[in-house]
DNA sequence: TGATAAAATGCGCATATGCGCATATAATTT
DNA sequence: AAATTATATGCGCATATGCGCATTTTATCA
């Protein structure tokens, strides 16, 4: 039961949302996250970190990079069911679009070279 | 976007996918869901509020009594599979299988006679 | 070894949430 | 109309959440 509670709670934030939308494009690093949902590297990191631990991405370290994906074997089977119902729930929402558009655009460099664009 | 995270934060909560599981038995007024899960009057109206307010439950006013159950048809069909989700996740679970036995037990006399029992 | 860089985290604050208590509301009965 | 009863709700408080700022951690490279 916490399990699940906790798995509805990290789905219950926009920003999440929106991350686990890229994430179903590709996988992402923290600075991908920033520049295609156009927020701070903490919020980044966090809502990742959340994810993550509610079992949602699977996380692999190259260098100084933390790349996350969805973790499709991880999720419990029922529970892609769930997923599915998110992609599905977001299709056609505007800022979700230009989500995904940032994202084609975004590239693999860190956040000090984005940290002036935003804000 | 905003509907699918209100969604999520409504069934984000123990108390709420408890209230869930008892209503995928049937239906059940305020003072069934107060003693089958033993919780008091006002933090089963406000549950149950919050699941109507999601989209999850109808209402059905007899009397004196609110006579909620869950929105088959109003549940979009893409969230059909996130409640089958919470019901199979719930599966198996000690306070969910108790839950369900107090239902059996619950009856329609509102909670000025089970006011006592509670605490 | 020191500089640089990507990501994570401690702290603090503003806001949100859950829920008890008391009371209000609305329907029923006498 | 007054009393009773099932449910809803205003208020207040304790706790949780989201996130910015500054700093730390961890890895790379000169």
């Amino acid at each position: 039961m916490r399990e699940l509670v906790k798995a509805f709670k990290a789905l219950s934030d926009e920003t999440r949302l929106r991350i686990l939308n890229i994430l179903l494009e590709r996988e992402c690093c923290v600075c991908e996250v920033m520049q295609a949902l156009e927020i701070s590297q903490t919020r980044a990191s966090r809502n990742l970190s959340a994810l993550y631990d509610a079992g949602f991405l699977k996380l692999w370290k190259d260098g100084l990079w933390s790349l996350y994906s969805i973790d499709s074997d991880g999720i419990k089977a029922h529970f892609s069911d769930v997923v599915e119902a998110v992609r599905k729930g977001l299709e056609g929402n505007e800022e979700i679009i230009l989500d995904r558009e940032r994202l084609r655009k975004a590239e693999r460099v860190g956040p000090s070279c984005v940290q002036r664009l935003i804000r």
